[in-house]
DNA sequence: GATGAATGAGCGTTCATTCAT
DNA sequence: AATGAATGAACGCTCATTCAT
């Protein structure tokens, strides 16, 4: 009981140091340092440091929590029910929303983390994706699962990086970057309509 | 005379510093501190500062030295004397092939960097050939110089990036960014073979 | 009693620094650097400057306490209850003796330092001491109080700087800045003995 | 003839030199830099330095010549001629007016400076004059050379001190230490007036 | 478990002094 | 002989991290 409890309030705290970075780093300017993020969430820098044992660990935390948020929100998309075409542009809308922040992040900190779990399930998400389009004849068939992975994975961190920028072209940045995936890899067979939404 | 040749010196100084400075950045890990720099370039540290006053306009003037350098690479490319096709081949390659190093910078530091004379350099060389696809039908019509630029900035970038980090597929990413660039804004009219090299 | 014991430590951080820069003072030669006043206290920099944000913070205090440790010294020589001339030995013997501390600080760096109320003390004391000398006819009548303190002052100060200088005349020099000041101050009508003991 | 011309200049520049720096001495405030003492003079650093090797030689050659010119004045001042009493009386205001120059230095500095030539020309001076009291009576025959050396040392130090604080009162502190020290060495059986100014 | 204090390292800067020209 | 550039040392300060309580 008591741990539970004790676990509980460990959360809530971890989580508010978690969203006092996560306004820190919103707010743009010099990153913020240890001290500000742990006056922001209200505790001393000790505990902050009993919570993150180090800067680079509470930003891969921090990293992982905005990947986990962008995972279940492409898991909600539910883009094995429809066409590849539109799950890709799913995917981009999605990215261009949400992954603003993680963006934001890579911008100010480099790709210095490892990729963590959080980020492996969003590769798993869309490879499985990819392959399915491989396999019903969306893709050009001289593209391989590697090629394709890495050219939609360019895109999309290049749409996640300029939407952190100038937050107004999300939608159209998507638009784009779908319009353009598709017709790059298309399987010329298929005259499918690819029009941005 | 005299004031030739110590001008020289004094550029020779600055470049030794800039060099010394890209070297220990190229190692990766953490970034080098001043003394690192000042130590590798065989300079006194008080010396660094007299020719670079900040910690950021080392960093500033190192990345406007790399694109400088990417900038002249593409212009001695000739990129005018081909089609829009084979140029855009030919940005990807060098991109890969030099971006590498502004890519570390970059992935190290962030773009807080204000994009100076260099970068726009490239930048106009760049809207220079994208507007020569638009005019001779290279390009989709329904896409933009802003839409165009966008992605090809996205694309390379990405390059730039991905080479940076596994120096090996250069010459493969290029290709492979180069096809879906090309693929994914064509004008359906004309079936050229965009095949990658 | 947490605080208390806290508080308690911390003073006696603070005093171990003091200490440690008097002691590098008090030895001469050129004045020590904040790194050697942290080394012979034995803590960081970094701490030593928590304690005293600044050199010239340090010195101020320094100075605060070496010239408080004398006024007490003089609040203890029960100079109230005896004869003003015995009074004015006094004070002289323990400028002699303890303001060498003082005066070694005022050679190394002038008095640019703002008295502080623990200068103030030994002021007031010493003005009551002569308004007291005033009244019962000790001094000449045509001297006022301002011209007996500047005259007392300079010769205290003076004995303090020879003192430091050569730490063996104390005795010798107190004396014969009492009988000197008593005899260039006196009221002829008293010949009371003013000697030198 | 060419190096007694390039003498002269030397000298002019030497002199433009401790005159600049007197200059910043006298405004107060932080001592000034070497930096600033070059600027002063016109010269370049380097320069400074060909003539004066070290801050340190700067300051003692600076000290030397304040003192110079105050004994120069003291020889000016016909002590000789005039009685012990009178002669001391006109060291007193000659100090108080010229040594505020001296004492600005000290303040500053410290006694760091080794006494050079020149203040042994004012300290033989005035031993001459105080044997020359001792010899006619004019003191307190329990007052050897040395004793009177050292109080009228301190009484002109401190007059010197005290009058580059405040320079008005120079005259009238003159006046109180001239007073004060002769009515406290003066021999007792002449009731001779040595009434200050 | 949470905290205030301590620490070491780096930063940007100034300054006295030295070197090469 | 005069200079601009270089140097090393210190300063005041911030920050990520660790320790003792």
């Amino acid at each position: 009981m008591f741990v539970t409890r004790s676990a509980a309030i460990q959360d809530r705290v971890a989580e508010a140091i978690l969203d006092a970075a996560a306004g820190l780093l919103a707010q743009g300017g010099e990153p913020p340092s240890m001290n500000d993020v742990a006056a922001a969430a209200g505790v001393a820098r000790a505990t902050l440091y009993r919570y993150f044992p180090t800067r680079e660990r509470l930003l891969q935390d921090l990293t992982d929590s905005v990947i986990d948020s962008t995972a279940t929100r492409l898991a909600q998309a539910d883009l094995d029910a429809v066409p590849v075409a539109e799950a890709i542009a799913r995917v981009a809308r999605v990215t261009a929303a949400d992954g603003s922040r993680y963006a934001a992040l890579l911008n100010r900190f480099g790709p210095s983390h490892k990729p963590g779990y959080a980020e492996d399930k969003i590769g798993m998400l869309l490879r499985g994706l990819l392959q399915r389009g491989i396999d019903d004849g969306t893709f050009r068939s001289d593209l391989t699962l590697e090629d394709l992975a890495f050219l939609l994975g360019c895109l999309l961190q290049a749409t996640a990086r300029a939407t952190a920028e100038h937050q107004a072209g999300a939608e159209k940045a998507a638009a784009l970057v779908t319009s353009a995936f598709l017709h790059g890899t298309e399987n010329r067979q298929d005259a499918s309509a690819q029009d941005q939404g």
